[in-house]
DNA sequence: GCGACAAATGAAAACGACTTTCATTTTCAA
DNA sequence: TTGAAAATGAAAGTCGTTTTCATTTGTCGC
């Protein structure tokens, strides 16, 4: 961890140790205020632009890559081996994962077809998890008439 | 159209016509500024949130829905009768459309295994349009150090 | 046609996540 | 040890989106 910052030129603080190690311990799909908040637990000294700047450097270093669903808040998600798409709920903005595998086949072809350079896709599955299908809607968010 | 707004109980204004019109009349994946551009052309008078107003209406009457790529501009594009995928060129904002159909079986299976129900669901490929491949890319956004 | 009244409009302000600036502190290679 | 470069934290800036509010306008029953 420290070897790869080092290695890449970036400098090893205590707090880019602290936010780096609390990213990890955090689940997939972080957004910038959830890590402030569990990084302002061990020390509440951290700036919120300082764990920003680090977020932003984990993915340039290759440990995570931003998440960006229509909700206006920019996610953390740790690379994985394999890509994978997501299951979004609209409703509790709970993320879940799923195997892609079956798909990029189509999507390299489809770039091919279009003369496009494929680098990186997204694939995005909107709806209801198990648990807020139950509880009827009640909402309608839909009404607003402005 | 007019029958459609009055139907659903929408009132009909000579902006509405005109916003609605001139949409319309504009390729798809519309920003809020280029349909304001091009509306004021006709009509200086109109607001800026009467057209933005007026997008959001052409999305709950169903005629469009919004379309968020990672770029912060929220676009507008008229809804098609197959649903498609989008090509996105990181470099000139450019936005392909391709056939999804190949794909869509394999989201909504994802989606039963998840228990989840599929409400909607976005498959978008990034890369480098051809155009774009051909000029050297000279920038490196990403080197900014912060 | 004539109000009544809800809906629509336009200007301006508010919002909010993200990003940058800048003065200061800290790291680390020489 | 020391100096240059990078990192930090607070504060301010950015910018697309959304709301507010006073005013105007469309629609419907009469
Ligand atoms: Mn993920
Ligand atoms: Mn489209
Ligand atoms: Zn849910
Ligand atoms: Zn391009």
């Amino acid at each position: 961890m420290k070897e790869l910052l080092r290695t890449k030129g970036f400098k090893v603080t205590p707090q880019r140790e602290l936010i780096f190690r609390s990213f990890f311990e955090l689940g997939r799909h972080v957004t910038v205020d959830e890590l402030y908040q569990k990084v302002r637990e061990k020390d509440n000294s951290i700036g919120y632009s300082t764990v920003w700047r680090n977020l932003k450097l984990i993915c340039r270093v290759g440990l995570a890559e931003e998440v960006n669903i229509g909700d206006g808040l920019t996610r953390y998600d740790r690379t994985t081996a394999a890509p994978h798409g997501h299951l979004f709920c609209r409703r509790c903005k709970k993320l879940l994962e799923f195997n892609v595998e079956r798909i990029v086949g189509i999507l390299a072809q489809a770039a091919r077809e279009n003369s496009f350079t494929l680098e990186g896709f997204k694939v995005e599955i909107q709806g209801l998890c198990e648990d807020c299908r139950r509880v009827p809607d009640r909402e309608c968010d839909q009404g607003k008439a402005n």
